[in-house]
DNA sequence: GATGAATGAGGCTTCATTCAT
DNA sequence: GATGAATGAAGCCTCATTCAT
């Protein structure tokens, strides 16, 4: 297997699981399988490591939530498709969801990584606006609309990996999925 | 000043500004203005010293959110007297909510403590049943009710404090309250 | 109960127990029942206290020695006396035995005191000098006698302390007097 | 040099000087001439390394002790081959003597240790044994007879030591033999 | 005499990082 | 590219001692 990838992956296990600050670079090299010194082959210090993680997480975030929006017909199902293509994705990712909140503030992610980050969801803010203009979602503060949005569904992702997998699970997406969309539509 | 107080708010602040495994004691001491061997005169280790915050903090965010509940005539204005008394304590207490969801599932957080800390939040899920036996809120499983609600709290509450001062805030904060009682509320 | 005499019976059990390093003034005073100041009232630093612990513990060890030793008759009488006085006193002293052999040697116990301490046993030089020029014990050099006594006294001790407390013990000590006697008496 | 080596052969001096509680680490590190942490990449922690140093002291005395026994013709010889050995590796082994004496009953060294070590001298026993069942030894117990002949040998060790180099300290050498053979023999 | 909160130097250990092989 | 022995700064915690009450 490639190190590199060994490297990132076992990282994103160990920080989910014990912090950044938390995890040793010795651990994860060994962990990783590889020697102390290869893990700074390729990354030169550790937080160049989590900034490295951090890009590949989002972007990979940003992509999945995107995944068959424009084909949506209305704007409704759009925003459906992104709280389901969501909930989805976090359920099969705990370890990256909890690790984006978990560096979502922190200052060991650069700022470029940071911006760079949130480049990936901006299409959202363009389909709140949309869907403002059109008069199907309540005229908020877009940033608001953005910001409960994301919140409610990691909450909800929260509450379903901590519930079995069999049926209970699926009543509280689709519950998870309403309890937004009657927050945000309009009437 | 109390020793033992002064070493606790020093550690709320820096805490929240630089996680716990980012805060070394002897920093906590120095802020707080005493020595190093005090620190461990009152908490014997860190993690007594996060323990105890942790506890005080919840008990306090507990006591913030029931305060005048009990008096307001039906549940849809004792439910929307929690979402403000949630907001106003976050905004006025940005720390200790940052505190709070940082070790909200850290395992440096003794499951006493967590077990107590949740116990301050009980009468919410009372809330939330009784709601929906009145037929005033949607029949959702009520795990699920408390956990976006929450989630949807912090989020108006983080985004609020990046927002100015003024009217602005305000506005967004009524918003907030909006969302999470739309999404919740029957018809 | 005296406090002084508290805390020395107290660390004379604890250094035994864990090493004069090993024991924390601190623990002293709390198995004493007296407060961390009261320690530093009554001796000014640990090392006072382990050097008046070392002066009465050396002290009382010659006492007991020569307990009934002049009214033998004869210089075999005489040493065998010694012997069986010490046997006797360091199977009930256990720790006072054990108390010294550590601090024999050790630099917290100041010069004076170790002197203090030798002094007690110079009648047993006197003794071992009187037995050569009488022709009842071999013409070894007198600090030999001293010595291997010695150690074969404590060896004999020591493993009779490991040894139940019925009639074994009371064999292995009668056998241990006899060792010394026939490695030491002329003929 | 090896720095495993270094270490450890600087923290016999320092502990035989110092007591294992009165040599930090960061002391053997330095007169070892290595740096802190290269310490506890050879040894874990410090009780480890106190474990290693025994475990090697001992299985060296064990070795020292039985050379050259078994060719020895008679029980007498090869006693008083046992007990020249251990006088002469004594006395060029002053620290490690001490050390063992040290330790011999410390809480910091393993049981596992204490009984590894304890396992290269059980042919003493065997030798005492054989003496006895040939008449040639007194019928003690052969625990006794260890006992003395090892708190003996090392009470003339420490005061050879004591003595000068010359012709003096050969002399107390072979009078403590000869005490140790008197005390043991039988007839 | 007695107390115990307070001090801060110092001890053990960890860990990011380097570099010779 | 890869290794792992080596480094030393820094972190957590202990403990002898002081002093105001």
């Amino acid at each position: 297997m490639d190190k590199r990838e060994a490297i990132l992956s076992t990282a994103l296990r160990l920080f989910t699981d014990r912090g950044f600050q938390g995890t040793p670079t010795s651990l994860i090299s060994r962990e990783a399988g590889v020697a102390t010194g290869t893990l700074f082959f390729y990354f030169k210090t550790k937080e160049e490591l989590i900034d490295s993680l951090y890009r590949a997480v989002k972007s990979e975030a940003g992509t999945a939530l995107r995944d068959g929006v424009d084909a949506e017909p209305s704007i409704e199902d759009r925003i459906r498709r992104v709280g389901s293509n969501a909930l989805a994705w976090g359920i099969k990712n705990p370890a990256k969801i909890q690790f984006m909140e978990q560096f979502a503030h922190s200052p060991f992610v650069s700022t470029t990584a940071h911006d760079e980050g949130m480049s990936h969801f901006h299409f959202l803010l363009d389909l709140m606006n949309d869907g403002i203009r059109q008069g199907v979602i309540r005229d908020y503060d877009p940033r608001l609309l953005l910001h409960v949005m994301a919140a409610s569904l990691s909450g909800v992702i929260s509450l379903a990996l901590k519930t079995g997998n069999g049926r209970e699970r699926k009543r509280i997406l689709e519950q998870g999925l309403e309890y937004i969309w009657n927050g945000i539509r309009k009437n």
